[in-house]
DNA sequence: AGAAAAAATACGCCAAAGCGCATAAATTGT
DNA sequence: ACAATTTATGCGCTTTGGCGTATTTTTTCT
């Protein structure tokens, strides 16, 4: 399975997700990402739209990564081939 | 089926190949996305770090979408709960 | 080969992301 | 309620992504 994230804030709130699954505090998190604990803040946020290499580096400490695919209405993932 | 991108690098290869599976110059996509031509070129290089906005407002353009799931070595997607 | 279209680069400029450092506000736990 | 931890903000500074404009360089098509 994988969430969808259209938009800054369903990132951060699906890193916001994974992290509390683990237990983590933002601190934490920040020093595996090689960041600030106020950066994860604003990222998880969504608000401040962040740079890629950033969330990137979250993804990557958090063992999750990016998938792109055909937009889905839903949540379904009929897709065929795009690319 | 979705591709994973863990670097600039591979989502600006699929960023191209999606854009070339529908015969578009860099900038029809950029019209499209709201970018300049030379922008694309440099996402689709993946060299220069983009922004998270850029990136999405691209995926936007070509009907894709991010999804972000646990990592998989290969292209499996047996993933479970994360979240 | 030559022309035309497309893609890669260049340069100065501006906006803003992330930093260090620090503090206020909110949560959690006893 | 109180202390301790965690998270949200603040401020000045540096870095850099994307813009406008424009020019190469590369690819595509007669």
């Amino acid at each position: 399975m994988s969430d969808l994230a259209r938009t800054p804030r369903q990132i951060g709130t699906l890193i916001q997700r994974a992290r509390k699954k683990r237990d983590w505090t933002q601190k934490q998190l920040a020093d595996r990402a090689g960041l600030r604990q106020a950066t994860i803040s604003t990222i998880e946020s969504g608000e401040k739209p962040a740079k890629l290499d950033t969330i990137l580096a979250v993804l990557s400490a958090l063992d999750l990564e990016f998938r792109i695919g055909a937009r889905s209405r839903g949540d379904a993932s009929d897709i065929e081939e795009i690319f």
